[in-house]
DNA sequence: CTGGTATCGAGAACTCATTATCAATAAATT
DNA sequence: AATTTATTGATAATGAGTTCTCGATACCAG
């Protein structure tokens, strides 16, 4: 039982790869139904948690937003949230030594950016 | 009918102020029940969205994890997540500039930071 | 002290994102 | 082309978090 390459995984791909931001499964969706129309919200699902599963994808977390997914391709990098429009874009920059910011006792292993404001369409 | 003075209020009032990080709605029952052993949940978030109405306490948003809240009294700042006991701890430090990491083309208008690691009860 | 009413506690109900169900469909193999 | 079975689409179900309902309680003004 290896897994099969259907119309609708290749849309849900594709729509990532023309999308170069991370997506909601809403948005996955609706972009990708411009290549399956009648594609379901519950087969988007599936593939996104397989295409995790498989290293394609990453979850995107931001702060009071449900989840998001992006290609695992990316180095280390951070986000910017739209105030505008509610879409979330790529940040290719980190400004480093943030974690020497945790106070004394505390050891920080990781850290988020989020920056918000209004993108290029919404400005 | 102006608010009301009650046990309730004041004992998660006394949470916060004991506590000096962002606490969950189910954290703020837990510490206000050892002042108001039969305090509800639904009290809770009753006092919650009141106290931020009147300007007392502040949503903390991190990200995948639901609201937190914390007095409102503080300047800016960011915020530490324990891996290894969930809990929020305050970080009274900014890297600053951060906002200039944003792509061109984006405007960012503010921003947040979350450090990830061992708090010093869980180090 | 007493009455009016804001607040309370317990549980039902709701919201939203996500997952499970299941008959129908369509990849892939022969 | 026929067969097998992973996958799909529509919808029901789930779960966490939060809000609502309503009779009982307790704050506070008079």
């Amino acid at each position: 039982m290896p897994p099969r390459q259907t119309q609708q995984r290749l849309a849900i791909r594709r729509a990532f790869k023309r999308a170069g931001r991370p997506l909601s499964p809403d948005e996955v969706l609706e972009m990708a139904r411009e290549d399956v129309p009648g594609l379901g919200l519950a087969t988007v699902y599936r593939n996104l948690s397989r295409l995790v599963e498989e290293g394609w994808l990453t979850e995107v977390t931001l702060p009071g937003e449900s989840t998001r997914y992006e290609t695992a391709t990316l180095p280390h990098h951070h986000h910017f949230l739209c105030r505008g429009c509610g879409r979330a874009f790529d940040v290719p920059a980190c400004p480093g030594d943030v974690e020497d910011l945790a106070p004394r006792g505390f050891v920080a292993e990781a850290h988020e950016l989020v920056l918000y404001g209004r993108c290029p369409g919404c400005g």
